[in-house]
DNA sequence: CGGGGGGTTGACTGATGTCAAAACAGGTGG
DNA sequence: CCACCTGTTTTGACATCAGTCAACCCCCCG
């Protein structure tokens, strides 16, 4: 059996238990290698699975009636994506990989078996189910009441951290898998739009492009424009159960 | 000891054992009456308390750095609210009162016995979170994609299914908490174009007005405008553990 | 009677969307 | 290696939805 992802993602925050680590990795003993543009999941379908990401981008969006779409999140290595089908039968979102993907997928039920044995694991689930609440009215705040401008620096400056608290090595150059026409349906914008304000953003120095690479040449300033708020640093976990 | 509105809610979709609905209901020992415009937690405060709404209307909110704001989310009776401080020791958003409220606080190490002794009320709580979580991507696709009468139509049904969840008396009538200011921080438009999109809903014979309460004349067509989805109807609770 | 908050309306502005065309890039088959 | 095809980016001209500003109304309340 090979390591968890999630675990890993979870061990950034507190060790765990090798109970717990062996709880985590025995929903991560499938794996699927699927290439750029699968649709894992499709809006409305029934399903009962989950998935941790392993490898790879994955977005996750809705159509609405008129054929538009909201890209609601990007999810990144270590990521458990497909939780709404612990409430809902039918997904209420698509997921689709942006690029080749490693997914590790498994049923829901098996979080009974985490439920019932590791309360604290539970308890964590809630804590990132929270702080990715949270990420989403950050997201709320953004597409609601900032200008076309910030809402795209917003975009570049939160994938910016994210991939850096997975890897390190990231330092200010992104690799950036989408089009500006998905940019523009994470944003609410058009993608016309989106490639105005990429250049404005270039022309005030904030950042710099060359073959699908953004480099972030003041970050200070771009998450100033963009009104961020990084969500990730810091955790509560003083109320945890003790591990088992 | 009173009973849980928390647990009132959870009946709605099973019955909960006595040792489920007493543990909740001891989350609801304390009780606190509050005037409307009552802050319960401010943004960035340190708390660590979680607060059961047993009656009035809640709102939550972000202010961003131009002082302009985003509410967040309206919250009923039988709502638990706060959550956030189970992931982070300062308050991501501000909470408050949108009429005279009783609310009851509990402490977030409260849980811990949840989770430890309750595993299937644990995974009810998650369930709930989720389903949270999908209403936030639908307000999110809402401002994203959606023209300012359907963000307004929308913040109406959505506050009709869910008065009407609670009490099913409510057939076509909503009290309205809110100024238009209010509405118009919440669909992310200014006060002036909400009062517009309002009085276009009530010429097209969608909504009639009279002292503070909408009634929806047509229920059916003001969904379609708001691209409306029913998350509460029906949730999968299948995979829950057993009852303790 | 006066003041403040909220609602309503009109005239005007401006940010973002729409449409269209051209430049560009990468992949495929001949 | 080239020619082509398709999808993406870039740019300009123009249209429109929603914001801004300002006035006035109403109502409640002190």
């Amino acid at each position: 059996m090979t390591r968890s992802c999630f675990a890993e993602r979870l061990e950034r925050y507190l060790p765990l238990t090798d109970r717990e680590a062996h709880a985590l990795a025995s929903l991560e003993d499938h794996q699927r290698e699927v290439p750029r543009g699968t649709t894992i999941v499709r809006e409305n379908d029934a399903t009962d699975d989950i998935y941790v990401i392993r490898h790879g981008w994955v977005m996750s969006y809705v159509i609405l009636d008129d054929g538009s779409r909201q890209i609601l999140r990007l999810h990144f290595p270590g990521d458990m994506i497909g939780m709404s089908s612990t409430a809902f039968a039918e997904a209420p979102e698509t997921l689709v990989t942006l690029s080749e993907a490693t997914i590790c997928p498994f049923d829901k039920s098996a979080l009974r078996i985490i439920f019932e044995e590791h309360p604290r694991l539970a308890a964590l689930f809630h804590i990132v189910a929270q702080a990715e609440r949270v990420s989403l009215t950050d997201r709320l705040a953004s597409l609601g009441r900032t200008s076309a401008k910030a809402r795209v620096a917003a975009l570049l400056v939160d994938v910016l951290v994210r991939l850096r608290f997975l890897n390190t090595q990231i330092i200010d150059t992104i690799p950036l898998k989408l089009t500006q026409e998905e940019i523009g349906d994470a944003t609410g914008l058009t993608a016309v739009h989106v490639n105005r304000m990429m250049r404005a953003l270039s022309e005030e120095r904030l950042i710099a492009r060359r073959d699908g690479h953004v480099r972030i040449l003041d970050e200070a300033a771009l998450a100033h424009t963009a009104n961020y708020v990084n969500r990730y640093a810091e955790l509560d976990l003083r109320w945890l159960p003790k591990p088992r």
